[in-house]
DNA sequence: CATTTGATTTATAACGTTGTAACGACGTTG
DNA sequence: CAACGTCGTTACAACGTTATAAATCAAATG
């Protein structure tokens, strides 16, 4: 059996193997592992040397402990949902660039966010940042109450004690798309909406105000629809059957479009040329090279810095509570899905 | 600002308040919070009775950092395969079973590997569980020299040291998927590889062999493809353009099924009336509604129990060294894309 | 009644790290 | 020459927990 590890124990090596190592003390090449100021170029020389020989590595459970502060950050994410991933990617990111680091949990069908959120308060997170929760109000401002909790997409009606929240302007969104589609020349555009999940009531509303706008109160058209790619597919069969179809159709989400999609081309109906269609999150399925699809972005690596930064606010005391909700301006990301309408 | 613990200096309460406020010693209340025996009923009670008031929750970093183990195991995935989510949320159940937690870390377009394995060594993960990597095997046999190591999905050509892999049986897949389309009545069946990905060879190999055994080595034909539906979509172009098209594809993954279904869609070619196509993975991809893809499934709550039972093997010695690469048997799921031919 | 037993409880010392304060050596200054 | 900074380094204590061993106590034994 191969030795793990270059100290003679066995154990992984410890700052005091590392100092024994390079002939110094403790707190010293603590200093230099940690960059801080004051060690000499010398030491930290050998420092640096002696940690590369042994494979000291810091071990980030100690340092958090022993430090107030742990500039940790705990994520709450859902497996299922690609958006969540993109935002975890920026996450990194942003985190990282405020000299913070993430902790990760995942919410899944058998995973619950409380136990997610549980798990991120044991490894002793600072904030929690919480991607689109499902939780109750009062459950997110009794957490509030322990540590910053910033909620992603999920607008808080009556802005919740203590909970911040940062999330694109879904109505401004839906906006864009309609004011593209009738730029393009489209008169009858239906939106496929939501239902009850967040930020469907401001797609919602930003359609219908869009149209109102544009001196289209009479065509406006709500279909029932979703967050899956079933729930498009229903909504387009629902239109399929009725005479008077519509030349553009605004999804709920980038999902919901492709069911769209599908059962549009299923049924021989040509996109864009027959009926445009419109997505919403530029998640990565909007960008395959052969679904192409038009749709609003709502710039995960904005959302997460605004995130992240909100949280570092309230964990440094800079936090004005005037800021309690941020909200980012999504921008129309044109693909192949829409076109100007051959009938009108 | 309202109070954030029910302490009075604003910290998180910790085991010497815990103690205080049930009027015992702190190691008792420590036996209690972890269960373990020796406390009586009594104390036990008043324990978790002031647990309850002051919001007690034990510092998990703490905790790691006393006992020498620290009964973490890390998990590398990759944000952008839906796999990896599957993967994931079968391995917080069986490392839950195991009495283990895991700790997560993505790997992104932004994020490298290394990284990963960084943040997971400095949180002291006991092992490692790496889904699909792609770190050369001289890596991985470094990384096992510190700790156990586990490769998911990723066959490791001479078993590298230390180093366990923990993988379905591609070509057996493979196998099933031809031996269900030649049942049918399939004989010209296509195989759009996945080139260098982890398992192509070997589902390239499965596909082979199984034409072999039904006398259709003539008819073998491989298309080069990829993971993605672009890929997917890729080859099903190349196929259309042919005179004479298979009756049945089998894709490299559930995701290059997908471009296939989608490109015979768009040129109005019938499936599975004119062409098969079966998937592999059985991501939440093949079940959608109007997919409804016949797929290999893999089995991911399977894959996570074998990684962690071995894992644990390694760390609490029974480990074997007979088991170095465990193989588990994937299943085919028959769904609406697979049908008798038309045309033989 | 002294004494052993067993069940509970507690004191003490770690785990690996970092913040604080103190230390020594050096050249500067009054 | 003494007092003074400055720089680099170190000793010590602490973070919140748990393992070990020692201490306490009631009940049971002789």
């Amino acid at each position: 059996m191969p030795s793990r590890s270059a100290v003679p124990d066995g154990k992984r090596p410890t700052l005091s193997d590392l100092a024994a190592r390079a002939g110094v003390s403790v707190p010293l090449a603590s200093m230099v592992m940690r960059g801080a100021k004051g060690p000499s170029a010398a030491s930290r020389e050998r420092v640096l040397q002696a940690a590369q020989e042994i494979g000291y590595r810091p071990d980030s459970r100690a340092r958090l402990l022993r430090s107030s502060r742990s500039h940790l950050v705990g994520v709450q994410f859902d497996l299922r949902q690609p958006f969540h991933a993109d935002m975890v990617e920026a996450l990194y990111a942003a985190a990282g660039a405020a000299g913070y680091q993430i902790a990760l949990s995942a919410v899944a069908a058998s995973r619950s966010e409380q136990e997610a959120v549980e798990t991120l308060l044991a490894d002793r997170c600072e904030a929690l940042i919480l991607l689109s929760p499902h939780a109750p109000a009062a459950r997110l401002a009794e957490l509030a109450a322990q540590l910053p909790v910033v909620s992603v997409a999920r607008r808080l009606r009556p802005l919740t004690d203590g909970v911040d929240v940062v999330r694109a302007a879904d109505d401004e969104g839906a906006r864009q798309a309609v004011d593209h589609l009738v730029a393009l020349g489209h008169r009858d555009i239906v939106h496929i909406d939501g239902g009850r999940a967040p930020g469907a009531a401001d797609r919602r509303r930003g359609y219908k105000s869009a149209m109102k706008h544009h001196g289209l109160t009479d065509r406006v058209r709500l279909v029932p629809g979703g967050l899956t790619e079933d729930h498009g597919a229903a909504a387009a069969r629902t239109l399929l059957a009725e005479a008077a179809r519509p030349t553009a159709v605004l999804a709920f989400n980038d999902h919901c479009a492709i069911g769209v999609l599908d059962t549009f081309l299923r049924a021989r109906i040509p996109v864009p040329d027959e009926i445009s269609v419109v997505g919403f999150d530029d998640s990565h399925l909007a960008r395959l090279a052969h679904v192409q699809l038009t749709t609003v972005g709502q710039a995960a690596p904005q959302l997460a810095r605004r995130a992240v930064s909100r949280a570092v606010a309230r964990l440094e005391g800079g936090a004005t509570d005037d800021e309690r909700e941020v909200v980012v301006t999504p921008h129309l990301v044109i693909r192949s899905t829409t076109k100007t309408p051959c009938r009108s």
